[in-house]
DNA sequence: GACAAGCAGATTGTCGACAATCTAACAAGA
DNA sequence: TCTTGTTAGATTGTCGACAATCTGCTTGTC
C-alpha cells in the first residue's frame, strides 16, 4: 500500500469557479454594495450561459453577500453600520467560545499554524498589500474557529467572515492612506501561547474592539447611500 | 393616508415554492438522511423543469441541510451524534447572547407573542401533532433571536433551527411512542416574564440540555448508518 | 402642467435539448 | 481469481431560446 495523502481534487464545475469569481469581486469591492448584476452582462463577460451563473448567485445570497428580489434582480448588500455593529457583536460572543473550544486542543501543531499564519499577516503588511493583509488576518483570527472542533461553529464563522472582509476591504478602500504598518497581533498570538485563558478571551474582545471602532465610524457615514445602478 | 399595514406579497417564483417544498420534505423527515436527491424524478412530479429545481436545491445545500458532489447528485445531510452535539452547545452560546440581548427590549408586544407562541405549543402538543409541536416549540424558542435585534445573530438561528427541526423530527419517528404529554415550557416562559437575566439564561442551558440528551443518544445508535438510494 | 393608460425595451424566470461525467456491468487478459 | 479496459445507461452540468414580469417613456386626456 502506497502512502501518499491525496488531497481532493478542485471541482471542475463552471458554477464553482463561477461562484469563487463573484465572492473574490465582492469582498475585494470590485462589485460595490447596492450594485445591481445583471445576469446577461456577467454571463458574456465570464464567456458562461446565465444557468450555471444563476446558481452560483443563488449560493451568494444563501451565504449573505447577495440579496435577491423576484423578478427585480440580485443585488450586493448593502452595509449599514447596524449591521457591522451586529456581526461584530456576534463575532465577540463567538470568539470566546472558539478559544475556549480550542484551548485544550492546543499543540505543536497549532503553535505553528498560528506562527505561519501570523507570519503572512506580517508579510502582506510588508508588501502594503491591504487586500491580501485583510484576508490573512481573517485567516489568522479563524484558526481558532478551525481548530474548535465543531463543524457548525467554523460554518457560522465562515459566514461571518465573508462580510467581515467585505466591510474592512470597503474601509481600506475609502480611506486613501496607507495601513497601519505596525503589528497588531503579536499580542494575540503570545496569549493563545500562552495559560490563560481568559485573558486570551478578553484580549481578543478588545483587540478586535479597535478594529470594529473604526469601521463603524466609517460606516456611520455612508448611511443612505443611494442604490448603485449596473 | 390610509392606515393598513400590508404584509409582502408571495413570492411568486417557483423557485421559491420548490424551496419550501424540499424544506418541508427533509425537516419532516420524508427524506432520510443521505438520500439522494434524483433531480429528473423530483422535476416531474413537480411538474416543473430542472432548471428552477437546481437552483432551489443550491439554496438548501448553502442553508446546510443538503450536501452537493459534482457530477455525482445532491443528498440530504447525514446526521451523526457530533454534529448534533455542535449544534447543541453552539446553539447554547447563541441562547445565553440572544436573551443578554434581547432582556432589554421587553415589552408588551413581546410577552403576548410569548404567549400566543406557547399557546400554540400547548395545542401542538393536545392534538398529538409531534410534527407541529417540534416546529412551534422553537418558534418559541425563537422568539428571543427575533427579539434581540442583531439580524446577523437572527440568521445563524434560522440556518441552526432547519437542522434542530431535522434532529428532533427524526427522533421522534424513530420512537415510536407518544410525545411528553406535560409542558416542559412553563417555567421558560415565565422565567423570560421576570426580572432575573441571569436566572433565565442559565435554565435555557438546562432545559434544551434535556431535550438534548435523548436526542443525543438516539443519535449515538444510528452511526455509520449506509447511504441511502434514490 | 398633472395624471393615467398603454406600449416598447430590457431583464429575470423557466423550459427542453444537448454535452460531460459517472456508475455498473461485462469482457479480455495475466 | 484478480485486474484492467470497454461500453451502455443513467444522471448531472450547461446551453440557447422562449415566457413572464418589470421599468421608463410616450401618448392622450383633462
Amino acid at each position: 500500500m502506497g502512502k501518499a495523502d491525496f488531497s481532493p481534487i478542485a471541482d471542475t464545475t463552471r458554477r464553482a469557479e463561477i461562484v469563487a469569481l463573484l465572492r473574490r469581486a465582492i469582498l475585494t469591492g470590485q462589485l460595490e454594495p447596492g450594485q445591481k448584476l445583471n445576469e446577461l452582462r456577467i454571463s458574456e463577460q465570464m464567456r458562461v450561459s446565465r444557468a450555471p451563473l444563476r446558481e452560483a448567485m443563488r449560493e451568494l445570497v444563501q451565504e449573505g453577500i447577495l440579496t435577491s428580489i423576484p423578478y427585480a434582480g440580485t443585488f450586493v448588500i448593502d452595509v449599514t453600520a447596524k449591521d457591522i455593529d451586529d456581526a461584530y457583536s456576534l463575532n465577540k460572543v463567538l470568539d470566546e467560545f472558539a478559544i475556549e473550544r480550542t484551548w485544550p486542543l492546543r499543540d505543536q501543531r497549532f503553535f505553528d499554524e498560528l506562527d505561519r499564519r501570523h507570519e503572512a499577516v506580517k508579510q502582506a503588511t510588508r508588501n502594503r498589500d491591504t487586500t491580501r493583509q485583510i484576508e490573512t488576518a481573517l485567516q489568522l483570527h479563524g484558526l481558532i474557529y478551525e481548530w474548535a472542533d465543531n463543524s457548525v461553529l467554523l460554518e457560522t464563522w465562515q459566514r461571518l467572515t465573508s462580510r467581515l472582509q467585505m466591510y474592512f476591504a470597503l474601509h481600506q478602500q475609502a480611506r486613501k492612506e496607507a495601513v497601519p504598518a505596525e503589528d497588531v497581533h503579536d499580542i494575540y498570538v503570545s496569549l493563545l501561547k500562552g495559560t490563560d485563558m481568559r485573558a486570551a478571551q478578553r484580549h481578543a474582545r478588545e483587540h478586535i474592539d479597535l478594529d470594529f471602532e473604526e469601521l463603524l465610524s466609517y460606516a456611520r457615514g455612508l448611511e443612505q447611500r443611494p442604490p448603485k445602478r449596473a
